[in-house]
RNA sequence: GCACCCAUCGUCUAGCCCGGCCUAGGACACUGCCUUUUCACGGCGGCGACUGGGGUUCGAAUCCCCAUGGGUGUACCA
């Protein structure tokens, strides 16, 4: 038997990082069994759903790398794979239910159902439906809805306990009497999402059901359905939730929590599923920064945590930076280089001095976008204001460094050079340290004062070569 | 209210299933030192946790019970 997994988002926004997250699990174990991992669309709250955020959705699973082998833009033998196109499946298994006398159709109106909520709660009383409508007879209620009365499909509940296995909870149980007789298809012809998701993981062939916790109790009212149908039970595992600092399920009031502004920001597809895929699971050699695509038979459903994950972006800078660093400086070159702006000076660079200023500033860059402040050093005159650059301007050693520099970038603009080289960076500190008789600290801050108007920032000795002359110069003279 | 789930450093977690190797390991953050000026990177340290109470046992973070806390669900939303 070929393992099967789906993740089955409703286009009603754009791709959540809990929705990431789990869909990247089910890939994972879809890839790590040699299975199959489906994408299904589950867009039947018509007031919600939206054509574009399915569009969207698609576009941030496959900018995240997430691919999947069925679904509703490539096909497959088990389509359609919008629910909306089912209709004709949820109506039909609808009709067997009917048959079989496990779902009836039931008349209550809104108004009675508020009531007999209310009634219920006033008398601490479980608030379920009490079954009123069972007792219609078939040819009662054939005839009701011939005279055009409006009925929904509610699922006969049977009095009983009920019981799985969780692949991460273990074992878990649910006593009787706790659900009414609920709903299965609405008014409107539209199944409600217990029971189409049931009929679709049936049809579709779905073994491992991997979702968030938050759908466990969802797992009664599916466990009645796979009865009624007397379908093979699929095997549940439910990870843990993703919530915020407050503990509370995490959501858009807790900041960025949609896939697209981290792909607006600049971060990483491999570093978010790296971070997001650490909550809640951890690698067999406690590895922290890796690429979940290269997890292969590594990944698998014993290493999930029960408990839910507070969503921090901390560790995920941290990765991201990892990530970053890791890459080639010419594709670092390549992203780094969209981030700054059109007119920026870094753009009429040529290509070495490009590749040279990544080598130099990658270490200190998390974000692509870091490198243009990095950058700022090579060709800003501003000058500081931190208090221990003043200190070192101040230093009665420092104009002597000075008057030395600018004779010698006076030489080199003379001699029409567009940089200095390393060695001739090495001959100015050592002719400051030889002749001057400068050297430590008065040597090192007092040059980087003068030639960068700054107290700190990196190597000199890599920084000066990639300044523009002119830069210089300007510096200097001041 | 009721049901279900959960409980190790501030955060993510390892260990728990199969009790002793745990004076509880790693990572982020914070922090000290080193890396022959600084910053960053890196290296070496520091800070910092088994929710509480009972039990079982020679021995419990690990097993059992209770309490407490937190979360989720309780829709013609998903």
């Amino acid at each position: 038997m070929t393992v099967r997994v789906r993740f089955a988002p409703s286009p009603t926004g754009y791709l959540h990082i809990g929705g990431a997250r789990t869909a990247m699990y089910n890939q994972l174990f879809a890839k790590a069994m040699g299975g199959k991992y489906i994408l299904r669309i589950e867009d039947t709250d018509t007031e919600r759903s939206e054509r574009k955020f399915e569009t969207a959705q698609i576009e941030d699973l496959k900018w995240l790398g997430i691919t999947h082998d069925e679904g509703p833009d490539v096909g497959g033998e088990y389509g359609p794979y919008r629910q909306s196109e089912r209709l004709h499946i949820y109506k039909a298994w609808s009709d067997k239910l009917i048959e079989k006398k496990h779902a009836y159709p039931c008349f209550c109106t809104e108004a009675e159902l508020t009531a007999k909520k209310e009634h219920a709660e006033k008398n601490n009383l479980p608030p379920v439906y009490d079954g009123t409508c069972r007792h219609i007879t078939r040819a009662d209620s054939a005839a009701r809805i011939a005279k055009g009365e409006e009925a929904v499909i509610r699922f006969h509940v049977q009095n009983k306990s009920y019981d799985f296995q969780d692949g991460v909870r273990g074992h878990v149980t649910f006593p009787e009497g706790m659900v009414g007789d609920f709903v299965i298809m609405r008014a409107n012809g539209i199944p409600v999402y217990n029971f189409a998701v049931v009929v679709d993981d049936s049809s579709m062939k779905i073994t491992h059901v991997i979702r968030a916790e938050e759908h466990l109790n969802n797992t009664l009212r599916q466990l009645m359905l796979y009865e009624a149908f007397g379908e093979k039970i699929p095997e549940f595992s439910h990870v843990s939730l993703l919530i915020g600092e407050d503990r509370q399920k995490l959501s858009k009031r807790h900041g960025a929590t949609s896939v697209r502004l981290y792909q607006e920001m600049n971060y990483l597809p491999t570093a978010l599923l790296n971070y997001l895929c650490l909550l809640g699971w951890s690698h067999p050699n406690e590895l922290d920064v890796f690429d979940p695509q290269t997890l292969g038979t590594l990944f698998n459903l014993n290493r999930f945590t029960k408990s839910s994950a507070i969503y921090d972006v901390n560790k995920l800078n941290f990765i991201n930076g990892q990530h970053v660093r890791a890459l080639p400086i010419e594709s670092i070159l390549i992203e780094a280089e969209k981030t700054i702006p059109v007119n920026h000076p870094f753009h009429k660079m040529d290509e070495g001095w490009k590749l040279r200023t990544i080598t130099v500033f990658k270490e200190k860059m998390n974000f692509f976008q870091d490198l243009l402040g990095l950058v700022e050093i090579l060709f800003t005159t501003n000058v500081s204001e931190d208090a221990e650059y003043k200190e070192a301007i101040g230093w009665e050693t420092t104009p002597k460094i000075r008057e030395y520099l600018r004779g010698e970038i006076e030489i080199a603009l003379v001699n029409k050079k567009k940089f200095v080289t390393v060695e001739d960076y090495n001959i100015w500190s050592e002719h400051v340290k030889g002749e001057l008789k400068i050297k430590g600290k008065p040597l090192f801050m007092g040059m980087r004062a003068v030639l960068t108007h700054q107290a700190h920032g990196s190597d000199l000795k890599f920084i000066i070569p990639l300044t523009p002359l002119e830069v210089l110069a300007t510096r200097i003279k001041l």
